[in-house]
DNA sequence: ATGCTGACTATGT
DNA sequence: TACATAGCCAGCA
């Protein structure tokens, strides 16, 4: 399974899977927690190369801008990722999901830390 | 080996 | 918010 394609992808597949359910990653946070950080570029590729059936929640993966990256191959694919987000509860707000309310957090925000250092509102509902 | 492409990101306008 | 530019690197022909 995982492709088989090479360590690099499977690395970051890896990554994928352990986002939790209702949360979203960023691109260059899943390069990051796999080994590969500044390589966000190179997880999207991987992603890209995967099957749709995939067993890797694709589909919780977005861009920094808590956007969600239209694809060359699959123009549709940008749809079905938001509906599989506000399937799981993840919320979009003008085509943008709020990093700072869904964003994993698996130890600490990387890099352009969204959160402000205030109390705020906690992701969990 | 060489060159192109791409599910990115940061910065500037 | 949107668009353009530059930097990065892995995979593939």
């Amino acid at each position: 399974m995982a492709a088989g394609r090479s360590m690099t992808h499977a690395q970051i597949f890896a990554v994928v899977r352990r986002i939790p359910r209702g949360r979203v990653a960023t691109y260059g946070q899943v390069a990051a927690l796999a080994g590969f950080p500044n390589h966000a570029r190179q997880v999207g590729y991987a992603l890209a190369a995967l099957s749709s059936d995939a067993p890797v929640p694709w589909h919780r993966v977005v861009n920094a801008q808590g956007r969600i990256s239209p694809r060359r191959d699959d123009p549709g694919g940008a749809m079905v990722q938001q509906l599989r987000l506000e399937q799981e509860g993840v919320v979009l707000k003008g085509g943008r999901v709020a990093l700072d309310e869904f964003g994993w957090a698996p130890t600490r925000r990387m890099a352009r830390s969204p959160v402000k250092a205030s109390s705020s509102r906690s992701p969990a509902a």
